[in-house]
RNA sequence: GGUGAGAUACUCAAGCGGCCAACGAGGGCAGACUGUAAAUCUGCUGGUUUUUACCUUCGGAGGUUCGAAUCCUCCUCUCACCA
């Protein structure tokens, strides 16, 4: 069992925001006394979910309230996907059909279970009972608000006095997302910092509509991605996708900063937080080194993902190639017609993405073949098998016939 | 609707008739150093085996000129101010 102060811990690690702490509090304490559960809210958008580890941290902590009593109340917005949360950039949204719902819910579970608990999780779907609200259910809801209010909204406020256009229908979205945990009587909502007006939404309606008891909000920050500043996207290229190779996760996270690796071991790691500190201090007094720390992170969350096998496996070949400055052992396989310049078989092989490129590379010493490093920029490759790298990366077997 | 400013490589941003494949910064790649990194230092960063050369690029289309990213005309788009 737990207490109700490692509980809180755990709960309040790495958050953003907390509102109404303690109905949280008591909720916990209601457990202990009698085991009876509470229900965790959390709501996801329908489109095709190509999920980071940006997007984990709320399911991390979801976890974490499986753990200290919760259930989770996974909601797939399927209709309010219609919508759209408004961010002001694209007005209107393609509407998903019921097969391409469903198949992403399948691929959310199927990735989402690794963190979660299946037994302990409900998965639920908006459009359930926003169909059945009707008109007229809709109608009543927009009564509970007035504009004013919902120009408080930051989105809303900034686009109003920049006089760019807001639909109707956004208005609605906070209301049909808020209207979720009246449906759903949660007594938790969980989501991002941008997510507070419509958290709070939710608060606000459970009252308006007599549920008999107000959800309490918790917020997450936004993960760093790779580079230590920016936020994880794929647009940014700074992410590390759950669907990743295990080769590549764990390739990844080892070449995080050592700063950037306390902030992934706080939101990221299941580890306990006395865990965490007794080993940041044990690295901070030169026990352990950082670099030992790095990679139990990585093997964690590698193994979260692919399982401990192909997770020792990834770091074994990382030790390979990185530390033994060996050759790994599997790279993609090329056959060509020789004899052939250098240069030229670079590019072919997409080591290089022009023969430029692949001169400016030979002239730096940063192409080895065999292990040698090439010197000659106009080098021609005779009949043989040889092992082609740039830089510490990048390899490719090479056959010329 | 009117007036003014602008559109340059991945991004920001110089250049304002030849010395421009285009200053600089960021990013990226590579080398050194390491712990794999980070920090630091260095090099590179349109393409092409004619590599002290050639070809294609500076919003689009034309034009002036021996020669244009730079000047002229029209077009498209962005921003600011006025109504």
């Amino acid at each position: 069992m737990f207490t109700k102060e490692e509980a809180l811990n755990e709960i309040k690690r790495g958050i953003a925001e907390v509102i109404d702490e303690a109905r949280i509090e008591s909720l916990i304490e209601h457990y202990l006394e009698t085991g009876e559960t509470y229900s965790v809210k959390a709501g996801f958008d329908p489109t095709a979910p190509d999920l980071h580890l940006g997007h984990t941290v709320l399911m991390q902590k979801l976890a974490t309230f499986q753990k200290f009593g919760g259930r989770v109340q996974f909601l797939i917005g399927d209709f309010t996907g219609m919508i759209g949360d408004p961010t002001g950039k694209s007005a209107t949204r393609k509407v998903l059909t019921q097969e391409e719902v469903r198949e992403n819910a399948q691929t959310y579970k199927e990735q989402v279970f690794k963190i979660l608990d299946p037994e302990k999780t409900e998965v639920v779907f908006n459009s359930q009972w926003l169909d059945a609200l009707g008109a007229r259910g809709i109608v009543e809801l927009t009564t509970t608000f007035n504009v004013a209010r919902m120009l408080e909204r930051d989105d809303f406020e900034k686009r109003f006095k920049s006089e760019t256009p807001i639909a109707i229908s956004e208005f609605l979205y906070p209301l049909l997302q808020g209207y979720d945990s009246v449906a759903l009587k949660s007594d938790i909502e969980l989501g991002g910092t941008d997510q507070k007006f419509n958290l709070l939404m939710g608060r606000q309606l459970q009252r308006t509509y007599n549920v008999g008891k107000q959800q309490a909000v918790l917020m997450m920050p936004l993960l760093e991605g790779l580079d230590g500043v920016q936020k994880m996207s794929k647009s940014l290229g700074n992410y590390i996708g759950v669907t990743e190779s295990p080769g590549t996760m764990f390739g990844k996270l080892l070449s995080i900063s050592d700063d950037l690796m306390w902030r992934y071991y706080e939101l990221l790691s299941a580890r306990p937080l006395s865990n965490i500190s007794a080993l940041k201090e044990a690295v901070q007094n030169g026990e352990v080194h950082p670099k030992a720390a790095k990679e139990a992170l990585a093997l964690e969350i590698t193994e979260r993902y692919h399982g401990k096998e192909a997770a020792e496996r990834a770091k074994e070949e990382f030790d390979r190639v990185h530390k033994k400055r060996d050759i790994p052992t599997e790279m993609p396989e090329f056959t060509f017609e020789g004899p052939l310049w250098i240069a030229k078989l670079l590019n072919d092989t997409g080591l290089e993405p022009s023969t430029s490129q692949a001169r400016r590379d030979i002239k730096q010493g940063a192409v080895r073949i065999d292990q040698q490093k090439v010197q000659d920029e106009q080098l021609q490759l005779q009949n043989g098998e040889y092992i082609v790298q740039v830089g510490k990366r990048k390899f490719a077997r090479v056959k010329v016939k």
